[in-house]
DNA sequence: CGCTATATTGATTGGTGTCAACGGGAGTGG
DNA sequence: CCACTCCCGTTGACACCAATCAATATAGCG
């Protein structure tokens, strides 16, 4: 979509989600952040992103073109409080995912990605401050997974056939079901979480003590 | 050091390593984050930091106490700006680290890191902006490795035999040399970048194109 | 109803983790 | 000054998980 290109404008994500991505000179290519709803691309005070930015569903962006944005940015002081917020959340966001990669086994990375998806998925409602708001469920949980399994992959560094057994190693033992190829059904959240590897499940997304 | 506690102050690191990481609870730990000299520990705005920092070497930080952070904060938005382009800087890095966790073989992560403090021993100097200043050299390098096997184990993702496998293997090569336990010398540069994995060598620490 | 992309499953290999033994330097105490 | 110990790093043998190669199945779509 956008390679390193100068981008003319910021934006923030409406609905749907995109892909960052990196790729390697040899070809391996590594998804390095997922854009959701109320996330922000761009990169405030810079001219260029640094990756690839791919839409991997549709896709609807707030767009704001760049100069417009950094006059109105020196007007209002505090709109750069609040990027900087969001860039301390990405930051976070990406800690978890470090700790992901480096220090878990491939049905951990599975489990959690399906957690953090769930939880996404339980999260429809948003507080007065914009805060996203956890609606715990008991019951049995339905998620929409929008990536591939290739996209599974290469958030989570394996390769498509590790995913794809892994999933299916988790339908065996009855944690999830599968309705179609990318719709995922979450009997009970607790054995999934208890899959992740870490206790808290949601790694800090749920209610990561800041 | 310090563990999810509120951290009183922000800070500013004058000299030395400290080093970020967080722990699961079957005990594995990851490091999530090295803080170098002038890196910034603290989150602006927020009360608590999310995971532990231990110095790992003599360490001299410029602390300020929050409150009196803050208040300068708002008083110089300016101040914001800069915090702000920290914090992109630190999500570049974050990135390139994850794509490193991924997509990289322990023989590649091993010199990547090489790679790093290579660039960071040899940026000796500062521009006016306070953007370091990569010295080009075609000698030999030396690199002073503060830290140990088993905090590059844990930065890498790998265990400490495998580090020392890798670290010996890259000796045998003649990429690099040892000088008792932890100061590299690199006769060639080139030839530790092509060990790799990615022709920019430095993972865009030398000229991202941000 | 095929065609293509995507996903699953199987067989095998290889890289990294694990367990275990050894080496060497620094500090300590006799 | 030497013996002892402890910590860190190295090296080896082996096991195991995930990657790779390969075949098949399924879904999506014209």
């Amino acid at each position: 979509m956008w390679a390193g290109d100068q981008l003319s404008f910021v934006a923030s994500v409406v609905r749907g989600v995109a892909r960052l991505s990196q790729t390697l000179p040899d070809g391996r290519t590594r998804v390095v952040g997922l854009l959701m709803s109320s996330d922000f691309l761009g990169r405030p005070g810079r001219e260029v992103l640094g990756c690839d930015v791919t839409a991997i569903s549709d896709l609807t962006l707030c767009c704001f073109r760049r100069e417009p944005f950094e006059s109105l940015r020196a007007e209002i002081p505090h709109l750069t409080d609040r990027l900087l917020d969001l860039a301390l959340d990405e930051m976070d966001a990406a800690r978890d995912w470090i700790l992901l990669l480096g220090r878990k086994t491939a049905r951990e990375k599975i489990a959690s990605l399906l957690a953090i998806c769930a939880w996404r998925a339980g999260t429809t409602s948003y507080s007065a401050q914009g805060k996203p708001v956890w609606q715990p469920t008991t019951g049995p949980l339905t998620i929409d997974l929008v990536l591939s399994r290739e996209m599974m992959a290469d958030y989570l560094g394996l390769t498509i056939e590790t995913t794809s057994r892994q999933i299916s190693a988790l339908k065996t033992l009855g944690v999830i079901a599968l309705e179609g190829n990318r719709r995922v059904i979450v009997p009970d959240l607790r054995r999934l979480l208890a899959e992740t590897g870490d206790d808290i499940g949601l790694m800090g997304h749920q209610q990561r003590q800041v």
